[in-house]
DNA sequence: AGAATTAGTGGGTCTGAACCCACTATAGGA
DNA sequence: TCCTATAGTGGGTTCAGACCCACTAATTCT
């Protein structure tokens, strides 16, 4: 059979779909998101690692509890990622004197260091993703989406 | 206890994270596909379905190879999803007489409505995630998104 | 002190998405 | 005609994400 040219034509998505900003979103959204935690997976680490490093280092020390408030995940799943990070050496825990029910984590040195890793893979997969827009445009974007962000409602999880 | 006010504060989330377009990216194209998956849901629907719906209403009949290539996704689902479409109506199969190995996909005229019916769907979700952008931003938004899409070296799939 | 509440942990389960393989039917080339 | 390739289908597996429940330890209220 030949009934096609050897090089498949660019296959086009529809219309219908492309026009709807929720779904380029949710397509394009998707790719960042895959792309950077195939970065992460290289490590061992998953979304959640990074989310929880940069909270720490961004607020301070907190209790798992504030962790699963601010980052809106379960707290048996918290309590799993906070586990791995400990045994790699990249946050610290420590009983709440004021509270001994209370874990603080607080991020190390080589936390930190690990985080400035995973921030700087994450500006390559956004150099990737972004690749078309010149950087007017992406500071553009950049404030529209945090706007976007600022009204959620907050629903469910997501790192 | 009472440590805290009655009322929690509004936690918020780490700048670390915030200042990444893709982070941002990731986490409303999450909010926005899952909102219109809850929408579909409500009929039995998923993504998928309206992909194809869509590819169908606007490329007219074609086969499932077509459609596979089109959309991405595996001819194992796609022919699981075809399956159900023509179960509900939506769609019809026939031979392909030319060649009969190809089964030529169409849309009926209740999938165009339920097409019509979705969509306005899919506009009152982003009605909802773009509610902070005027009219004018969301224009500016769309087509940034749409150049950042086509920018996207097609991997993997997703509805 | 006793009861009720909260923080954290350790087990799971459930669901959807992506993927893969084996098989049938049809088609095209040697 | 025989052989290889393609289209579609059916029946799975695998994986991650979200979620849930039971339990301990510590705290606070009465």
């Amino acid at each position: 059979m030949a009934s096609e040219t050897p090089i498949d034509p660019p296959p086009e998505l529809p219309p219908t779909l492309l026009d709807l900003s929720s779904y380029l979103l949710s397509r394009i959204g998707k790719a960042a998101r895959g792309r950077l935690a195939d970065r992460l997976a290289e490590r061992g680490l998953r979304l959640w690692d990074m989310a929880v490093l940069a909270s720490l280092a961004d607020f301070g020390p907190q209790a798992q509890r504030d962790l699963v408030r601010r980052l809106g995940l379960d707290p048996s799943d918290l309590a799993k990622v906070v586990e791995q990070l400990a045994v790699a050496g990249y946050v610290e825990r420590a009983r709440d004197p004021a509270d001994r029910r209370r874990v603080s984590v607080s991020v190390t040195g080589a936390g930190r260091a690990l985080l400035a890793e995973l921030d700087a893979q994450a500006r390559v997969v956004q150099d990737e993703v972004l690749a078309p827009l010149d950087v007017g445009e992406r500071e553009v974007l950049q404030s529209l989406l945090l706007r976007v962000h600022r009204g959620l409602g907050e629903r469910r999880s997501g790192p």
